[in-house]
DNA sequence: CTATATGCAAATAGTTTGCCTGTTA
DNA sequence: TAACAGGCAAACTATTTGCATATAG
């Protein structure tokens, strides 16, 4: 397939990084930055198909790929399960709702890259992943807006 | 195979779950206490062979899972790969080096089952799963101990 | 004696790889 | 036009499941 259309922004930002602006990489972007609910390499699949429909999941896989290696997304690891792919590149945590399975980003407490946590002596941290598991407001106030599931 | 001998306190612990002891349920928590490097499944299973022989794996993961289950485990997720066992109970978070590939369990600092971060209004926690990448003491200090791998 | 656990093998989910073709810079 | 990306199918890793037999309580 040609390349048709660009998103000069998209590609500018992949450029920017190194990266070959291809329409699979703009597309599999895209998906994330319209809707921000962390999918699976799957759900991604899905979504980009409706724009590129001959794209392939190990497409879809070397794009995330890519695009984490890059520091422009990043991989989140929420119990087993497939990864989930996140463009908010802020210092950031995880709320996973155990009722309806939203994932909620929050933002941390404390000047950003001020290590959220004390390290005993000696431990050079370079990445924090903190998930936390619980009810979300929606699904913990059941008279308000009952859980779906 | 009949149960030749029961460690009195480890049916103990897990009866006192409601789990039957059976050898091989004793057997990987065992493991999981004798050496507590986080081991995987895998790995589990490796070193319960060496006092069962015929333990198979679909049964040191249901084992890991009746042990999980009923709390007397914790189940670790650093990245993606094999989930890894932890038999300490108390609140901690876990510290992996990317030189060495070491676990090294941290305590939070602040009372017990006080969480360690602050939510936003509406989010009911139940579970805190906290990891962080980086260099462990002897591998962010090459000159008195050079990092293996 | 009965509910539950084990062991085996086959099935599944998620991801990676090899290889050839197509496209970007 | 050379280096890199895409597509397809096969491989692989971690885990789960179905089912017949064995065992704990």
């Amino acid at each position: 397939m040609k390349k048709i259309v660009q998103d000069p922004d998209l590609s500018e930002r992949l450029a920017a990084r190194g990266l070959r602006a291809t329409n699979q990489r703009e597309q599999v972007y895209r998906v994330l930055l319209q809707e921000r609910d962390h999918p699976t390499a799957e759900q991604v699949f899905m979504r980009s198909k409706q724009a590129i429909p001959e794209i392939s999941m190990a497409t879809v896989y070397n794009c995330l790929d890519a695009l984490v290696k890059c520091r422009l997304v990043k991989e989140v690891h929420l119990d087993r399960g497939a990864s989930r792919y996140c463009p908010n590149m802020r210092e950031h945590y995880h709320f996973h709702c155990a009722q309806c399975g939203g994932v909620f980003d929050i933002d941390l407490p404390g000047s950003p890259s001020d290590p959220p946590l004390s390290l005993p002596r000696g431990f050079q941290p370079t990445e924090f992943e903190i998930s936390v598991r619980g009810l979300c407001p929606a699904c913990s106030n059941p008279r308000k807006r009952p859980a779906r599931n």
